[in-house]
DNA sequence: GTATGCGATGATAGCGTTAACACCATTGAT
DNA sequence: ATCAATGGTGTTAACGCTATCATCGCATAC
């Protein structure tokens, strides 16, 4: 029943110092650059860390040494599989060369963004990575004054301010309705969060109506259904809104899996086949794309590299290893077709730094 | 063309001083207690914090303070859809108080289990939440040491040495399977990550093998396919194997949705009827289960509550409300019954407080 | 008019760490 | 023998903030 109630004090090096026997600079040394301290002073100190469980206070120590070890991530939502995969990419990376990640979730909300922004910088990160773009003004010029590196991934504005990593949204979307396009169908819908907040996706509309103008089809058949990010149950919405009100539409692309999902759904519901009487396409390949009944067209997306490219470059760029000029970093994607468009599973890969060049085809690898 | 391409050493609280004409100690109090500043002064120094777009170090912060305001979360995967929920509640709940939370995703690995949780530390969280358990003695030794308040969630130890928020797996497991058992199987399977790493998932066949034996049956129709958290295709090759293994079996229990989702599909190949010939229950109740094809039988889980819970009990005790003995806080889980096992959409609530009491039944609410 | 209290502000001393330099042996070169 | 170079260690002064106490008016009480 030996309880310490006593209110701990944690430990310091200078109490591994005073049980080593030496100076508070000699526990520093040995832990950050053991190579500067002699074999048998290092064991000494060593041991006593161990023995005492000395955990270094972080937040001492990058107040001191000006360089906080972490690289900051804001992102509109971690419930989106796509940016998860991006974080686990940035996250790798950076463990991998000494750097933490710190995670800013704002929910898709532009004031939790502006808020979690300047707490992120209150930790003073060196670098910042945002996922999808920064979207007030105030963000936009507290990030300017934090003078740090700045990465933006999955937005693919048309003049970059920063450096970009990911993939061009629009030709997503245009080469998606260019495929249903040339699958023979005329009569092909949208289905987004359109007037709601989520600039990729109307991005991707937009390629969406550039595919159909330039075949000379309708454009009109469009819904918009609840806002980013978008649920299944937005789908099944969406889907009866656009069926009851254009039920000559022949094919439909979706904001993402989740809202195809809710679609399939929907066609089930009022026994319409898919793929023969509507083909659907989604957005995201989700893990679960491939196993619906029928399997469902999907984009796949870099997603995991995005983050792996994005580490680095920040890390190169902390390093001085290269100049920052604002650039586009490509990452290309992948048209995933399935049985929700007629196909077997097959993929129409559209590479990073040859707009222009023809997709590349070929039957998915089943290691996925 | 005017770049400050100087290494702009950032906005200090001493530079708003100045600028505001006052003390350095004014401007903290203007942020952080401004009710002990006069109104004229309070203003005159958020206008040159506002001017300078002064965002205060934290990390000074804390080390001043003694007080780092944030909260850790250590959990084995950020992709398991449960776990993100539990850490928006935690995240929910904390910000709401005026903390942070730190993540630690270690991916389903001890040792970096161990690092992070060293990590971690180093931040000097005021509390940590362990989500599924710590898992290397060595991890345990050191968290007893930060003598902080730890809450673990998800685990549901026998006697728990912390907090713990969750629910009861061995009650999960074992009440599926009853309810199977209810619907007149008698060879009823366990696919599960076995062999591997997953207390929780062990915790729940232990409960599944409970109920056969009671019941009187066969309980020897395992596989162990892959390891957690268990992916599509484990579901896909556990079913195969068990098939071929077990032609038999008319029921099978799966360690996630995501497992039951293969399941499906390879039944669905082998053209074998769901519920008909094979029922198939899920775990995790994720947001595609009500929406495939039949609808999948699940185990819908308070995730989001947890993690609101496990802030709360923390917030009470950081601000000394609550004597901080080992205790359970059961929150329940319910079953929903679905097409998988050839039923309408129908839940049975297992409520937190009252283990033997009867389950409380009723049709699910269209609004998830 | 002195005492008392209070509201507003400033001065000072850390918090736990590391950068930078100082110091002291020891070594090797001359 | 003398000097410089070197490796190992200690000393000091920050880093940017806040806790604490001191100070200074000014109002209210007797």
């Amino acid at each position: 029943m030996s309880r310490k109630a006593s209110k701990a004090r944690s430990i310091t090096s200078r109490d591994v110092a005073a049980l080593a026997g030496v100076s508070l600079m000699t526990v520093s040394r040995t832990l950050r650059t053991p190579d500067l301290v002699s074999p048998a002073t290092r064991q000494r100190v060593e041991m006593a860390a161990r023995e005492l469980n000395y955990v270094p206070d972080l937040a001492a120590g990058s107040l001191s040494s000006q360089r906080s070890g972490h690289v900051a991530v804001l992102l509109p939502s971690l419930r989106h599989a796509g940016f998860l995969r991006t974080v686990d990419g940035l996250s790798d990376t950076l463990r991998e060369h000494g750097y933490h990640l710190l995670i800013g979730d704002c929910y898709y909300s532009v004031e939790q963004q502006r808020e979690l922004l300047r707490m992120l910088l209150g930790r003073r990160p060196e670098a910042i990575v945002l996922i999808s773009g920064l979207d007030s003004p105030a963000a936009q010029e507290l990030l300017e004054r934090a003078a740090i590196p700045v990465i933006e991934t999955w937005h693919w504005p048309d003049k970059p301010r920063n450096r970009v990593v990911g993939f061009s949204q629009v030709e997503v979307g245009r080469s998606m309705s260019e495929s249903l396009i040339a699958m023979g169908h005329t009569r092909i819908g949208f289905l987004g969060a359109l007037g709601a907040f989520d600039p990729n996706g109307e991005q991707r509309r937009q390629g969406h109506l550039a595919a159909l103008r330039n075949a000379g089809l309708r454009d009109d058949i469009q819904s918009s259904v609840g806002k980013a990010p978008m649920a299944i149950e937005d789908g099944v919405k969406g889907a009866a809104q656009l069926l009851d009100r254009y039920p000559e539409m022949q094919a439909l692309a979706c904001a993402s899996d989740m809202t195809a999902l809710g679609v399939l759904h929907e066609c089930r519901r009022r026994a319409i086949s898919v793929p023969d009487q509507l083909a659907i396409a989604g957005f995201g390949d989700f893990d679960f794309a491939r196993y619906l009944q029928p399997s469902l067209t999907s984009v796949r997306l870099p997603s995991y590299r995005i983050g792996q490219q994005a580490a680095e470059l920040i890390i190169a760029t902390i390093n001085g290893e290269t100049p920052p000029p604002p650039s586009h970093c490509n990452l290309g994607f992948e048209l995933i077709h399935r049985q929700s468009t007629g196909h077997d599973e097959q993929f129409e890969a559209y590479s990073s730094n040859a707009p222009d060049a023809l997709p590349t085809r070929g039957v998915l690898p089943h290691d996925e």
